[in-house]
DNA sequence: CATGAATGAGCTTTCATTCAT
DNA sequence: CATGAATGAAAGCTCATTCAT
């Protein structure tokens, strides 16, 4: 009884599970390897299928690997579009719960592994590049703008500068990104008190509650 | 005997003309296509040598990668020396002259590259990472550790917190670096207003010299 | 029950249709491509069947090929048994007979294709060569080295060498055929031209009735 | 001594003589098998090259397979070019040599192979058919037309018809040539003697010699 | 019977590395 | 030292064949 229920499931669930399988074994193997190094029959082994199944559904290497990128960009975007909805509060509010977000939804996350490969591979495939920076940079750069634009005109922020430049919010979370798997062995970075530093220089003389504690 | 007399210095001279003229082309190559996708052929083309040559110089193509990186550490741990050495002065001098350094000996040279590749494909190669961090990173970080911890006695620096994590001074020119190459194409980047406005956050409410000009 | 009487007939007739499709399909394709470049994917789809479907009437890929090639045998010999049956008649008609027979039975449809493969194909599959050396070839050649008897024995043929060599006969035959596909579209072969003067050589001091025309 | 002579001439003479290695072993293969079923693996092993050193001398498979083609045009060629310029002789005297000459340096040799080749897979290979017709058919073409036209201005041949359709001189030549592979185990064919009744019939009132025998 | 997703052996092609000259 | 032809392991991709549905 169990079982025919399953079965029936199990098949006509697994097309699309399997692409996943893929896009997810893609994923590990591209980030560790780097695109050029990546074989197919480590992603087909380590998403438990054939060689040839990948092929059912990417046209080629470069293809899974776009798709992968692509993919993962639809939850970054949702995640983005709650914070733009988020009802207006203090900059410093903000800050904390973007960076929180960062760190939770990011970095711990495999998508940290997605925004490495863009870092890593971008300039090789620049149609994906432009991709990931319409969906997702400019998104990004647009949302902090606005916030740091309400952010000056309530005089929570001291400069204008970040109106022009919002990349300052975000150096700081490329970096950590980027730190991680590069000097984290021999030097690992605490990347809670980073991002705290970062809050505190960008919402002025320091801040209050932290610097108490 | 005859040929021995005719060019005495330049049998001398060209083994290590011939090794850096591998460098040379191997950072380009490598720079261009990634550890993994770079060819040897193109390299020893670039280089006007033969296949072979490169292995007359460099264990192997690991080995030129590694070779490339480590022997462009030396100048820049010139520079560093030389901004070490400076005479104590104002922290918004410090890093003027540090981002102008910056801009000219890193962003406007094939260091840049350097410092990419490091980036893109470090964590493929640990030793290389640590060898790097220990030569550079750590030293770029203790330097401005110890420019943070003077500004802050003397009052120019707000926030204690740049002395915890000098990595909030290099964040942007991480971000600087990595931009061109991807997004440059869609959105080209203001480096100098990017930078000057990151030393407004750090050193203050705005910059009055800069905004007197 | 219901689906039963719905159709029976078509249930029937279905399976046997449908191994036509796989040979007629089957038979487009290793004709475009050859034996060992057709894909069993275009054949299945130029059938309009699923792939699997191919498997279940015929063994492998090259079972479907020598089926091809044997089913499309009975209708030659069908044309072959009428030319055995005709009345006796001048040699002259008889070659016109043949090589009208020829031009639209064979040059005119897939025929054609068939021929070509075997010609093409054939030393890749020596049972399938003597198949067809056997039931079209040599019954062919035996119908007209009687014929070419008989014309002699009335001396309306100059040469008894047609009767050793009916082969003769066919050479040009065989000429237009691979003509065809190969030189046509630089130069177009005039097959009826070809033939007719074909005629003229064999039947002797030229073809009155053709002539005058 | 013997080494130190045979060494370093080993070393230069091969380049050119490894390129004719693999396109003798590339001829045979691909004859043996047609070209989508050859594998570069024994085309290397039967030229005893490694599979690699191909790829030095030829683009890809296809480029390997035009090489050879094209490359045994010009002993095709040359000869022609000394059938051309035979003084003029009889035709019947034409036919033999021609014949002769087809036998002995078609018939016996590769280049047999490379006439099936050209009819076997020069369909899947328009240029190269075209590149066969122009080199090769289209001048052997004019000079048995040029012939023929003689032949007819002295009274010895009978028909006009070869004038037009040089193309029944060689209709036997390509049947014999595609005979041979196909239907030679069960049905040999007497090259000779067909070729010999085909002059008969070309050149009138047969060939007393051969009759009287 | 029919389907078509899945399989994996097998093929072409590339390229780091070697070595005779 | 320098060369570059040769090597052959390795990787991407294809497609005949199978089999659960």
């Amino acid at each position: 009884m169990s079982t025919a229920k399953i079965s029936p499931k199990r098949r006509k669930a697994e097309p699309e599970q399997r692409r996943q399988a893929i896009l997810d074994a893609g994923l590990a193997v591209f980030a560790a390897e780097g695109f050029a190094a990546a074989k197919l029959d480590d992603v087909a082994a380590r998403a438990g299928v054939a060689k040839g199944t990948i092929y059912l559904h990417f046209r080629d290497k470069q293809d899974l690997f776009e798709q992968i990128v692509r993919n993962a960009t639809a939850p970054i975007l949702a995640r983005l579009q709650q914070a733009v909805a988020l009802p207006d509060m203090p900059i410093d509010q903000v800050l904390v719960l973007l960076f929180e977000m960062f760190r939770t939804e990011i970095l711990a996350t495999d998508r940290k592994l997605i925004a490495r490969l863009v870092l890593t591979e971008g300039s090789r495939f620049p149609e994906l590049a432009e991709f990931y920076h319409r969906e997702v940079v400019a998104k990004g750069l647009a949302l902090l703008r606005r916030a740091a634009g309400r952010g000056i005109a309530r005089g929570e922020l001291r400069s204008a500068a970040l109106e022009r430049f919002p990349h300052l919010f975000f150096a700081p979370l490329l970096l950590a990104m980027m730190w991680d798997g590069l000097f984290a062995k021999s030097d690992p970075l605490d990347v809670e008190g980073l991002l705290t530093a970062h809050r505190e220089l960008l919402t002025g003389s320091a801040n209050p509650r932290r610097v108490r504690k």
